[in-house]
DNA sequence: GCTTGTACTTGAAACGCATCAAAGGGGCCG
DNA sequence: CGGCCCCTTTGATGCGTTTCAAGTACAAGC
């Protein structure tokens, strides 16, 4: 079962190796005729174009990389899901790499697609962005999603400084007087978190606010341990709001408070950031405010294309884009819930959205106007 | 900016150009000294290895493609998640796409990985499996995944029947006496899951099974219009336990019988098949027994790897691994509920495991020992 | 000093295709 | 009938690697 090549399907149609590959790449060079008869000759030899080959001859093909750290965040996937649709859009594959956590796959999976000429790459990076000095060096279009990059080059991010002001503000409306914000700001993200929070409390100087870390990571611990020493508070010391900085934190307040008798949303309310929904699973359901991923990978893949397209264009851009206020699920379990909601979109939230925010030397982002709800986990 | 190339590296490193693939793929082969000057060099010029041409001129590269049907569904990810794991293991990288629910697009991607050299392919494929019988002819190993070709080949698929018999024997554990299966058998995966469902009643003749089929498509929608349906009979008539094909009907029954006043699980228990979090999202947890998928990937990928070995192995091969029976939440919320366990792993279940079944005519498949947690969305 | 062996290194030949200048074929006009 | 032009097809060239038979250098043994 030897593979049959592009010379293999001229000979038994009868024509040459060139015309052939222009019945692939340009049929409209052909005759009818002589399309359809290489067309079936295809078909019957089952020829399939060796992908290696074409891209070593012609170049970039249609198609784009997109690494992530992980499959199995909400977020992640919005990104591959806004990707995939606008990539699609203008013709293009979308292959996606798993880094699966891990600096080393992130950096293998980086190059490898740099490497297989595709044109042009997307990373949702971890924590560091040192990449290797070789990499600027490389003529591939590349964006950096959710991160903010000093150095020049592509990116687009989430406003999170606006995801902190909107929980903030969702605080405010209903009538918080004490807020505590649990975690570490290990990364920008998250100091941007924090200081939108602030921000918006600035002007209420009447609630007063407390920041609490308990540890490096931000795991569930740590928010089950800050629950709990929030817990052991007398009844007027404890916060009548808590803002987890992520869901994962959020999630942990919430089980050491209920472990501990303390009623939420009865008596303190929790809020996170995130939209991530392996925060959800718990009995008490979560409010968070989500970034809007779909439009992250989006505008990835634009920032991609306008790079493919207008060579000479400006080497930096950067974007931002306002959050949307998504309320996954109420505080209060049992309050007023529209069932109808539940039966289509599977998604028993409400749906904010705001303004993008425009970045001071950037391009003005396009206002947020749909959220892929399907999409999202 | 011009690429540089193997060639670019070799004269500056001043050795040959076969010494420099060598240095990249049998380093072992090498001088030391030799080795560290080339890679310097490769460094320093900031060389990166055409994929193309190394897949041209070498054959496959070390590397797996898998076509998905979404990426927003738990049961793929965790294949993606189990077929990831697996291929690393061994060395290889994992590219994925995602076929977005359309025919076309999944034969796409699958012919672009095809030609690409892949080591391998998997598919989790839409309802046909009518490859164009060119795909027959390819020698590239392939897996197709959930699903239960008739021809030759591999496959790896969940036991639905097993996820059937599992769902009524929590039935019949709950001591329902009144069942209703909701939902057409539309797929083979459905079918088997009612054949299931049948065979663990046989034993039971004193409980009573109805099969209610509402539309073509198993929606929400028609999960809803059958649970209105039933909340609409006089109570004596109603079931007492229901189970969705899916657990999208599942969820759409439970939206009903709420909203016409029937408490699940107070007076109706509601059940469904697929583990799938997109209908989790309900105020009203939902029970599940979820498909292995991750032992699915893993399986999956362990196939591919025995067709690249030994080569001249027997060319069809099937295996069904036996679901785990997974809680994801009692169908009561206020059921005892351990709390640690939310607070570590993050999902509020009961995990039970079920030893594999041993096809006919396959080898045995490896008891299902662990779930990957972490990864299940 | 010559031979044999060992340890590296070399460079030319593929790999399968896209490209493109050039050739071929046919119709039309003069 | 000849000349032109347009539409279609041709096939040699090169893409950046890997591979492998052939080469080189050096050391040990005689």
């Amino acid at each position: 079962m030897a593979k049959v090549k592009i010379s293999d399907v001229a000979r038994e149609a009868g024509v040459s190796l060139g015309t052939v590959s222009n019945a692939l790449n340009h049929p409209e060079k052909l005759r009818p005729e002589t399309l359809k008869l290489i067309n079936e000759t295809i078909n019957r030899l089952g020829y399939l174009p060796n992908q290696s080959a074409r891209q070593l001859a012609g170049g970039a093909t249609k198609s784009f990389g997109l690494v992530l750290p992980r499959l199995d965040h909400g977020f992640s996937l919005q990104i591959a899901s806004g990707a995939h649709n606008e990539a699609r859009k203008h013709g293009y594959d979308l292959l996606i790499a798993n880094a699966d956590n891990d600096d080393i796959l992130e950096d293998h999976y980086l190059r490898y697609f740099m490497g297989t000429q595709m044109s042009g790459v997307m990373v949702q990076p971890m924590a560091s962005l040192d990449w290797h000095p070789a990499m600027t060096k490389i003529p591939v279009p590349i964006v950096h999603l959710d991160v903010h990059c000093s150095e020049p080059g592509y990116y687009v991010a989430a406003d999170n400084e606006a995801q902190g002001r909107i929980i903030a503000e969702l605080a405010i409306a209903r009538g918080a007087h004490r807020i505590v914000v649990v975690g570490r700001a290990a990364f920008m993200q998250l100091t941007l978190r924090v200081l939108g929070i602030h921000k918006a409390l600035a002007l209420h100087p009447d609630i007063k606010i407390e920041v609490i870390d308990a540890g490096e990571w931000n795991t569930a611990a740590d928010g089950y341990s800050i629950g709990t020493q929030i817990a052991e508070r007398p009844a007027d010391e404890r916060p009548d709001f808590a803002i987890g900085l992520t869901d994962v934190l959020a999630s942990g307040v919430i089980s050491a408070l209920t472990d501990k008798g303390i009623s939420v949303p009865g008596q303190i309310l929790v809020a996170g950031c995130d939209g991530n929904p392996l925060a959800w699973s718990g009995s008490v359901p979560l409010t968070t405010v989500a970034p809007p991923g779909y439009e992250i990978g989006r505008k990835g893949v634009q920032l991609l294309m306008e790079q493919i397209e207008d060579k000479p264009a400006a080497k930096t851009k950067r974007v931002r884009i306002g959050s949307a206020a998504r309320t996954v699920t109420t505080v209060t379990a049992t309050e007023d819930i529209n069932r109808q909601e539940l039966v289509r979109p599977f998604l028993l939230e409400r749906v904010s959205t705001q303004k993008a925010e425009q970045h001071p030397t950037g391009p003005s982002a396009a206002p947020i106007t749909d959220i892929n709800l399907g999409a999202y986990l």
